[in-house]
DNA sequence: ATATTGCTACGAAAATAATCGTACAAATAT
DNA sequence: ATATTTGTACGATTATTTTCGTAGCAATAT
């Protein structure tokens, strides 16, 4: 196998993700003046890490034109999901609930947000009694 | 400074703190035994993490007697909180109402626990009321 | 008393991640 | 036409994390 592991995308990898998800693709350029509002780092650092992306799989490219595109291979969705699991797993014994409680209290919620969340609620509800 | 900067516990690091966080308190050996369920190392291995975390001031040291005994140095819900934060941060744009929905959709939760997260989402609102 | 066992300390290698310099090609400007 | 700009490729360096071998000391067993 040329790419060997599934690991889980590094920090460097996530800020590079995150620019993408919002622009749905963009040039190693773009990625990287985005970047540099936070961030310094050299443009060949940038590079180099999106190539590296592009082999593992973590990002598409379309290299038809000299100046190559770039998009996500993978979706914030299941990036989502995959840290929620293994930080349920690995910080709170498994319990998503153990983990809700605390994300509710980290800050304040509006008003607004607690009624979309006891919606949400109530469609679990709902969809188990089916 | 001995310790430069605060950086956020290694994936190996979580692990010795998770076995410590349930046994309150532990020697290396025992940690280590506990690692070995789940992991493949040496005993060194282990040995050598829990001193550079103690260094780090991760883990208090009592070494009265020939065998240390370590301690977690920060709790849990410490470490909870901050990967929430940065995790609300970076994954899900500042909402924790966005990773709340997530954990809740992640998989099944019991009638019981959706009752007690709509009992805490009560308790805040009142909060807010007073 | 001496060998074995159990422990810490510590240096150094191996693995992984991040950074950058340099080379070189294509497009554009002068 | 040639110089400049803009881009990719890629090796090498540095930083960080993980792993382990070896040394040495103390307690225990023979």
């Amino acid at each position: 196998m040329s790419v060997p592991k599934n690991r889980k995308p590094t920090d460097s990898e996530m800020e590079i993700l995150d620019v993408l998800w919002n622009k749905a693709s963009a040039t190693v350029r773009e990625v990287h003046e985005e970047l540099s509002k936070h961030k310094d780092a050299g443009y060949t650092t940038t590079l180099k890490l999106m190539q590296i992306m592009h082999e593992k799989k973590l990002l598409h490219r379309n290299d038809n034109q000299k100046t190559h595109i770039y998009q996500p291979a993978i979706s914030r969705e299941s990036v989502q999901q995959q840290s929620l699991r293994s930080m349920i797993a690995g910080l709170f014994s498994g319990s998503s609930t153990g983990l809700v409680i605390q994300a509710l209290g980290q800050q304040p919620v509006s008003e607004a947000e607690l009624d979309e969340i006891e919606k949400y609620i109530s469609s679990l509800r709902n969809k188990s009694n089916l």
